[in-house]
RNA sequence: CGGGGUGUAGCGCAGUCCGGUUAGCGCACCUGGUUUGGGACCAGGGGGUCGCAGGUUCGAAUCCUGCCACCCCGACCA
C-alpha cells in the first residue's frame, strides 16, 4: 500500500479524493457521477440513519415508500419546482429493448416507447402530493407525517464523492397539515433535529437560518437550512427543511373539509438530508493521517490489536481480549479484534488510522507481564499505557469524551473562521485572505446578491434565526439594512 | 457546453518528441523462509487486446485520421 495522504494544505481537494478512496468509504462506478458506497463508507451512512430514523419516530413521522419514476406531466405542476429541476432529470422513454438488427448487441425497441415519459425522481413532492390527494379529504385526516428512505437522481455537470453525485441515498420528509401555524412550527421542529442530529452525533456545529429567494427551494415558500463549516473554509449545505405554503396542494389540488365546514388547501413541508453528510462527516475532522470519525458514527469505536512473538502467547493474548470484548459489549461499545496474521501491527496501526477508528487498545508480551495494555486516541495521536483491570470504563468515558472533543475543535475552528466586515473592500479581503462565514449587511435584493456571487464566488449561506437586529449599510449598495446575513464559498 | 490534460498490469507511473530485440518500474498479488511494540526483509513467481477503429510502414505503445472515456478549471447546480 502507498504511503500517505495528500496534505490538507497542499490539495484539500485532492487530499478529500484520495481519502475517500483509501478509506474505503467509495469509488467512482462504471457510470459517470455515480458511486459505489463501500461497505465502510456505507456503515457510516447506516448509523447516521439509525440515529435519524429513531429522532423522526421520536416527533411523530413514520416511513413509507414512494414510487422511483415520476410521470413528466407532474414535475410541470408546480411552476417554480420545474424550473429547479427539469434541467437535471433523468427520463425514461421506453420499456424494453431487443437484439439489435445487425446482431451486435441491443437496442432500444422503437414500438415499446412510453406513451408518457416518466423521470427519475430528483425528489418526490409530485407524486408524493399527488398520492395525499387521495387520502386527504378531512381536517381529521390530518396531519400526515411521513418519511421515505430513497435514491434520487439529479444530472449533475460536475460531481465529487459523497458531495454531489448523479445519483444519491437520503431521506425527505413529506408532511401535509392543516395550518399554516402548524406547518410552519413543522418546519422549525425538523431543521431543530437536523442541527441536532449534526451536532451531537456528526460533533459538527451549523448555522440555522433560512434561505434567501434565490437560494430556496424550488417550490417553498421558505427553506431552512443548517449549515457547517469545513476545515478549507467553505461552508456546506448539510440540511434543509422546506415551508412549502400551499403551493403543491394548489398544484395537485389537495384540499380539506375544515372544522368550521369549509374548503381549504393543505399546508406541507418537506425537508431532507443526503449522503452529502458522509462527505461533510470527513471534511470537518478528519487530518493528514485519515479520517477522524465521532464515536457516535465510527462503525468501530474501539479496535484491538495483538502483538505476537509466539503460539504460546497468542492464546494467552486471545483470552484475555475476549473477555474485555464481552465487557465492552456489555457497556454497547463497538469493538473489533483485528488478530489477523497476515498483517503486522504496524501496518493495522496506520490501517486503522486512516479508517478514523476513535481508540485503539494494543496488547502485547510487555502488557500480558503487566497486566496493562497500551491505547491510543484518533483525534489527538497521543497514546499511554493503563492498567486492563476496569478498562472497559476508562473506554466509555474516553469516546465520550472524544466526541466532546472533536466538537469542541470543530465549533473553535468555525469561530476563528466568523468574521464580521462593515465594507466591501473588507468584505473581500477576508474572503480571500482567510474564508469561512462572514457576515455582512445586505440590501435585500436579489440583484445586490447575484452580483456579490459573481464578483467574489460568495453566496448568501442563510439568514440567521437568531441573527440580532441593527442599522447598518449593505456592503455593496450601501442601502439600508437592519440584519447582517452570512455569507460564504460553499461547496 | 468552453479551456486544459490524461488513457500502458488491480493501483500509481516511465517509455511516445526521434518507429526497431521478449514493453519496463514502484505498490499490490502468489510461493518459500526469516520476522512481528508504527506501514518488515530476502529469494522466486504470476499478471498487458499499450482506450477503440482505421491508415502509413518491412516493422507502430511511439507517426497520421476519426471516435470514445475519464480528470482538472470554468459555466451550471438541492
Amino acid at each position: 500500500m502507498s504511503k500517505g495522504l495528500p496534505s490538507r494544505a497542499e490539495d484539500y481537494s485532492a487530499w478529500y479524493n484520495e481519502l475517500v478512496k483509501r478509506a474505503d468509504l467509495a469509488e467512482n462506478s462504471a457510470v459517470r457521477g455515480c458511486m459505489v458506497i463501500k461497505p465502510y463508507g456505507y456503515s457510516i451512512w447506516e448509523k447516521m440513519q439509525g440515529a435519524l430514523d429513531q429522532m423522526f419516530k421520536d416527533t411523530g413521522h413514520s416511513n413509507a415508500y414512494f414510487p422511483l419514476f415520476i410521470p413528466k406531466s407532474y414535475l410541470s405542476r408546480e411552476a417554480d419546482h420545474v424550473e429547479g429541476f427539469a434541467k437535471e432529470c433523468a427520463v425514461v422513454t421506453h420499456y424494453r429493448l431487443k437484439a439489435s438488427d445487425n446482431g451486435s448487441g441491443l437496442v432500444v425497441d422503437p414500438e415499446a416507447k412510453l406513451e408518457e415519459e416518466l423521470i427519475v425522481r430528483p425528489t418526490s413532492e409530485t407524486v408524493i402530493w399527488n398520492t395525499y390527494k387521495n387520502w386527504i379529504q378531512s381536517y381529521r385526516d390530518l396531519p400526515i407525517l411521513v418519511n421515505q428512505w430513497a435514491n434520487v437522481v439529479r444530472w449533475e455537470m460536475r460531481t465529487r464523492l459523497f458531495l454531489r453525485t448523479a445519483e444519491f441515498l437520503w431521506q425527505e420528509g413529506h408532511t401535509a397539515h392543516a395550518t399554516r401555524m402548524e406547518a410552519i412550527e413543522e418546519t422549525q421542529k425538523m431543521l431543530k433535529v437536523y442541527a441536532t442530529f449534526a451536532e451531537k452525533f456528526m460533533a459538527v456545529p451549523v448555522l440555522q437560518g433560512v434561505k434567501t429567494e434565490s437560494e430556496k427551494f424550488a417550490g417553498a415558500v421558505d427553506t431552512y437550512c443548517i449549515e457547517a463549516l469545513m476545515q478549507d473554509g467553505k461552508a456546506l449545505q448539510a440540511g434543509t427543511s422546506h415551508f412549502l405554503g400551499q403551493n403543491f396542494a394548489k398544484a395537485f389540488d389537495v384540499k380539506f373539509a375544515t372544522k368550521e365546514g369549509g374548503l381549504d388547501l393543505v399546508w406541507g413541508t418537506s425537508w431532507g438530508v443526503s449522503t452529502r453528510l458522509v462527505g461533510g462527516l470527513i471534511m470537518a475532522h478528519s487530518d493528514d493521517k485519515g479520517l477522524v470519525l465521532p464515536p457516535k458514527l465510527a462503525p468501530i469505536q474501539v479496535v484491538i490489536i495483538p502483538i505476537v512473538r509466539d503460539k504460546d502467547q497468542y492464546a494467552l493474548i486471545n483470552e484475555k481480549v475476549n473477555s474485555i470484548i464481552e465487557k465492552m459489549r456489555f457497556h454497547g461499545i463497538s469493538v473489533h479484534y483485528d488478530n489477523r496474521d497476515t498483517h503486522k501491527p504496524g501496518w493495522k496501526f496506520a490501517e486503522y488510522e486512516l479508517k478514523g477508528v476513535p481508540l485503539r487498545l494494543a496488547i502485547g508480551p510487555r502488557d500480558l507481564e503487566n497486566n496493562t495494555m497500551e491505547i491510543a486516541r484518533r483525534d489527538t495521536l497521543t497514546k499511554e499505557t493503563v492498567s486492563m483491570d476496569n478498562i472497559e470504563m476508562l473506554v466509555k468515558n474516553l469516546l465520550e469524551e472524544i466526541q466532546d472533543s472533536i466538537y469542541q475543535k470543530a465549533l473553535n475552528f468555525r469561530e476563528e473562521n466568523t468574521s464580521e466586515v462593515e465594507s466591501y473592500d473588507e468584505f473581500k479581503k477576508v474572503l480571500k485572505d482567510k474564508g469561512g462565514f462572514v457576515k455582512a449587511h445586505w440590501d435585500g435584493t436579489a440583484e445586490t446578491e447575484e452580483r456579490i456571487k459573481k464578483e467574489t464566488k460568495a453566496t448568501i449561506r442563510c439568514i440567521l434565526l437568531d441573527e440580532k437586529e441593527e442599522q447598518g449599510k449593505c456592503i455593496y449598495s450601501g442601502k439600508p439594512s437592519n440584519k447582517k446575513v452570512v455569507f460564504a464559498k460553499a461547496y
